[in-house]
DNA sequence: GCCAGGATGTTCT
DNA sequence: GAACATCCTGGCA
């Protein structure tokens, strides 16, 4: 798995990986990019600071964040080092540990378990202790792993979700298509009455 | 099904 | 002091 080159490149290739903490496996569905220091929507933009310390780091770290006062939110830093690229990973499927998964999100059906960036980090019981890991170390308790390969046209593109500003032409955001488990929060599907 | 509003605390200006 | 890469609940249809 490589994760040097460039963020738009990298992240349509983490969609069919697996993201694996403990006994819960994850098979990512959908993912967003953020381009460094270059991109206004990224943490990274205003320049390194002790919260963006580890996007400037090596890829395939994790770059775990807490936002809205309760819900964390899992990268895997990517691009070549210190470039401070990173990818958002959005959504996924509960594909093992599934007992696990349910405990942590009484309620939710399976299907929405990990449908969402902060619901995906609560599935996988990922908080902001696991920040810095290495993902592509085996050993680690929370790790990335290549999975099936995914069909290329299955991979849709559109903008970011919940990022003010700057509608760039840039395709920022992927997803597998016909996966119950992407995210609902769409701008791409705008409330509209029929006529 | 859809929409509006509140929770809650870290980070940066 | 304001913004924030979100989610859940409760109202209405």
């Amino acid at each position: 798995m490589d994760l040097t080159g460039p963020v738009q490149q990298v992240a349509p290739t983490l969609l069919g990986a697996l993201l694996v903490h403990h006994e819960v496996v994850l098979r990512l569905t959908e993912a967003e990019a953020y381009a460094g220091q270059a991109d206004p929507g990224s943490h990274a933009f205003r320049g390194r600071t002790p919260r963006t310390e580890i996007m400037f780091g090596r890829a395939g770290l994790a770059y775990v964040y807490f936002t809205y006062g309760m819900h964390w939110c899992m990268n895997v830093v990517t691009g070549p080092d210190g470039t401070a690229s990173a990818v958002l990973l959005r959504a996924g499927e509960v594909v093992a540990g599934l007992d696990a998964a349910r405990s942590r999100r009484p309620g939710a059906k399976d299907r929405d378990l990990a449908r969402g960036p902060a619901r995906l980090t609560k599935a996988l019981g990922v908080d902001g202790s696991l920040g810095g890991t290495d993902l592509l170390d085996p050993r680690s308790p929370l790790r990335l792993e290549p999975g099936e390969p995914v069909d290329p046209a299955l991979i849709r593109t559109g903008p970011r979700v919940g990022v003010a500003g700057l509608g760039a032409p840039t395709p920022w955001r992927y997803w597998l298509e016909d996966e119950p488990t992407v995210s609902p929060y769409r701008p791409a599907v705008p409330r509209r009455r029929p006529g």
